[in-house]
DNA sequence: CCTGAACCTGGTGT
DNA sequence: AACACCAGGTTCA
């Protein structure tokens, strides 16, 4: 298999305006994958990437795929074209899909301005960028998303890609596959294939949708929902309308469009106007935001004591007027804070203390000293109920204590 | 408009 | 061991 992977090449960046160790795993990309320690690869583009991280650098590697198309076996997909070598578009693709033009220090200050509650969450999770992940991919990754867990969900994202997906290579032995095109979702055996493989009810979802998509309304028709300020990869930008409360008028026309698809609900749309459109005032109040909104600003009560549609715009729209029209981005850092994978994060109210347990003398005069490293995680909830106003309660996530043994020389 | 129930599945907690 | 509960919700009555 000649494929050609490239020389690691390297981006000058600062974690401030980039993490991907909690970029790509904060449940906005369901595909990326572990490829060595440290290492996230996926494909895009007809091309995996590769990625690694310093404090000043990003690392990238591209591997295209071989000229030669090997044979295909019954219910394999076909193989991508490759690519031309001599015109390398990687780092433009790269400045694109992470959406590396907006300043995020910047923003992360006028949020935290702003907002007393983002101020505090947010420090533990700086360099969360919003991805500008292709529209169809993040349509069928958030309908797969309801009421579901985001380890699930990439697995299923990942057998979607190894079924119905063009293989694009190998890293470390591991077959990579693009994300599946809406034809090849949309044949007749998919949605009882789905189910064999798991995929519960959204089988019929995901199969209706590529279905519309392919055959009635048009890949273009989704892509053209697109913020034409944040077109998708290789398309001119152009200037968006105002923002107004409940979002720019093309966001508003772009979640319209897409709550007609079977599957699709306000948070999925939100989700790809987010995530796939650019739409970046978009916020999807899921489960977590929910929460947040209760415990943080003040929701939950009188006529927004649950979340149903009128509510879930009314605290969408308040995040809008708080953090304005980046206001999905700030969303997602406290989603992110939120995330029980990201939970060792969380402000701790006992910091890393030491304290000496025992000190015990030994036969041959000198001493050893136990000390406890006391890391265990507790995580204070400030929960507000009728009876009692205002209590924390304190959760013991783990027990983290460290043992050291230390000898001392007399 | 709002409410409640049903929906697939797999991990976690009791 | 069996069972409730939950996970980035949506649909239907």
């Amino acid at each position: 298999m000649a494929l050609r992977a490239a020389e690691w090449q390297k981006l000058p960046i600062s974690l401030m305006e980039l993490c991907i160790n909690t970029t790509l795993r904060c449940g906005q990309s369901f595909r990326w994958r572990k490829s060595a320690e440290d290492e996230w690869s996926m494909v895009l583009h007809g091309r995996i990437l590769s990625f690694r991280q310093d404090a000043t650098y990003l690392y990238y590697r591209a591997t295209f795929p071989s000229a030669l198309p090997t044979p295909p076996h019954s219910n394999t997909p076909s193989i991508a074209p490759p690519i031309a070598s001599d015109e390398d578009d990687t780092l433009a693709l790269i400045q694109h899909y992470f959406n590396l033009e907006p300043n995020l220090a910047q923003l992360y200050e006028q949020w935290a301005s702003a907002d007393p509650n983002f101020k505090k969450r947010a420090p533990k999770f700086t360099g969360i960028r919003i991805l500008r992940q292709d529209p169809w991919e993040a349509l069928i990754g958030f309908i797969c998303s309801s009421n579901n867990n985001i380890s699930r969900i990439s697995g299923m994202v990942h057998n979607l890609c190894k079924h119905y997906g063009p293989l694009i290579g190998h890293v470390d032995g591991e077959p990579y596959h693009d994300f599946p095109t809406p034809e090849a979702l949309a044949d007749p055996k998919v949605e009882a294939h789905l189910k064999e493989l798991g995929f519960g009810y959204r089988a019929k979802y995901i199969a209706k949708t590529a279905r519309i998509v392919a055959e009635e309304k048009g890949l273009h028709w989704l892509e053209d929902l697109c913020n034409p300020e944040s077109p998708i990869f290789g398309k001119e930008p152009k200037p968006a309308d105002e923002l107004a409360e409940g979002g720019r008028e093309g966001y508003r026309k772009a979640h319209e469009g897409l709550l007609a698809l079977h599957g699709v609900g306000p948070k999925v749309a939100d989700c790809v106007c987010l995530f796939g459109l650019g739409w970046s005032e978009s916020v999807p109040v899921d489960t977590h935001v929910w929460q947040i909104a209760q415990r943080d600003y003040k929701f939950g009560k009188g006529k927004h004591s649950s979340l149903t549609a009128a509510t879930y715009t009314a605290v969408a729209n308040r995040f809008r007027q708080l953090w304005g029209k980046e206001a999905g981005w700030a969303h997602s850092v406290l989603f992110t804070a939120d995330l029980k994978a990201f939970s060792e994060r969380v402000v701790a109210k006992s910091e890393i203390k030491e304290e000496k347990v025992k000190v015990e003398k030994e036969p041959d005069g000198s001493e050893t000293i136990e000390t406890v490293t006391d890391v265990t995680v507790k995580r204070v909830k400030r929960i507000k109920t009728e009876d009692e106003p205002e209590h924390d309660v304190v959760q013991i996530v783990g027990d983290l204590r460290t043992r050291s043994k230390r000898r001392k020389a007399v």
